[in-house]
DNA sequence: GTCTATAGAGGGATAGAC
DNA sequence: GTCTATCCCTCTATAGAC
């Protein structure tokens, strides 16, 4: 019994969706705007997710957890083969799942760009959801950062990793406004990465408080 | 004649409008809510401002404008004094105007967050307006950050200048996932410029390609 | 310049037939 | 699992009295 097609249905609203949150917001796209783009019934919609938050959390859930299991299993290994890991490679342990992510199919890249909205949407749909999902893969992060950046204090590496996440999320979006600027008008994921890796491993590295007292 | 009372209920709206765009989105916000909460009649939206676009770009109008002739004479005076800024200045240079508009009275706090979201809204309300403003700003910066740093490509100078600003937009976004990490609730302006700074510096100044090629 | 009242569009959700 | 039809709500914008 082939059940492949039976949840198209589900599977196009969920494409429709991202495509739409990640181009207008969420706020900005109706639940009409994405049935008819994907030619399904409204109601299908309340059938399959149960509400707009429903679909909302399904998008999310689809690409963050993939992305956030990784980045645990990244860093495990790393931790693994390595009792003192270097910057850069905890750097791309955590920004590599990302770039995975969006070259996965026709609707990965999408999802980083909705992604970046995310910080920003904090006070409606996602919030619980998106903080509590990034929280535990934030802490063991930073615990890790502390090892191979023993001169900082913890507050510190706090900021750090927030500006981190700022310029990451950003660093996807499109290439935000680096298009009104030069030609590049759609710069592979893999590019973004490599342009980004020594920029946020330098920032990260940066001497701190610490260092600067220590003059 | 006074007539500072006189535009009171212009004032509320903008005052309250900022608030709620920043807290909860600009589409998720509505004129009822705005013109309930300033204790206003809802149709004074129309008559002071037109339409909601029309308060969405007084709002950043008032804040965005400020900010950066600012920053267009900073970058000036900079050049004045000094035909090869050093990189921190430049930043400096950048950045200071927006802490200095974070610290302006009770509301301008609230616009760095508002603003954080902006580079997101670009599809809907502030798109035109809010590119072509910061557009020649950019463009200066980038020249005098050539200028700066001759051994970056102009390519990888936008690159950078982009990560900039998103590290920037998100590190003012009170203070984005870091309250999920820490105590420090809500740091004021100046202590987020301190610790940015050298991340700027840092990420700004690290090596390039050409400088890897060279090896 | 401020108000009430309402037009007119569009939103999310659901009941019930198939 | 899919559809139509519809309820009920909220929204922006405006007309017209004061």
């Amino acid at each position: 019994m082939p059940k492949d097609h039976l949840t198209q249905t589900r599977e196009r609203i969920l494409l429709t969706a991202e495509r739409q949150f990640a181009d207008q917001g969420i706020a900005a796209t109706s639940l009409r705007s994405i049935t008819s783009a994907a030619d399904v019934n409204l109601a299908a919609v309340n059938y399959h997710f149960g509400s707009k938050d429903g679909l909302v959390e399904a998008v999310y859930r689809k690409h963050l957890e993939p992305v956030n299991r990784a980045r645990l299993a990244n860093l495990k290994a790393l931790l693994a083969a390595n009792d003192k890991p270097g910057v850069e490679a905890i750097v791309r342990a955590f920004v590599e799942p990302l770039v995975i992510q969006a070259n996965d199919g026709a609707d990965g890249a999408i999802f980083t760009r909705l992604l970046a909205q995310s910080m920003h949407e904090a006070a409606g749909h996602v919030d619980r959801f998106y903080a509590r999902e990034n929280d535990e893969v934030l802490q063991r992060y930073r615990d890790c950062m502390q090892l191979a950046l023993p001169n900082l204090t913890p507050d510190e590496i706090c900021w750090r990793l927030n500006f981190m996440l700022g310029t990451l999320h950003n660093a996807f979006l499109d290439a935000g406004l680096l298009k009104l600027m030069q030609s590049d008008r759609h710069p592979r994921p893999e590019a973004t990465l490599e342009k980004l890796i020594p920029f946020l491993v330098a920032g990260l590295t940066a001497p701190g408080e610490s260092a600067v007292a220590a003059l």
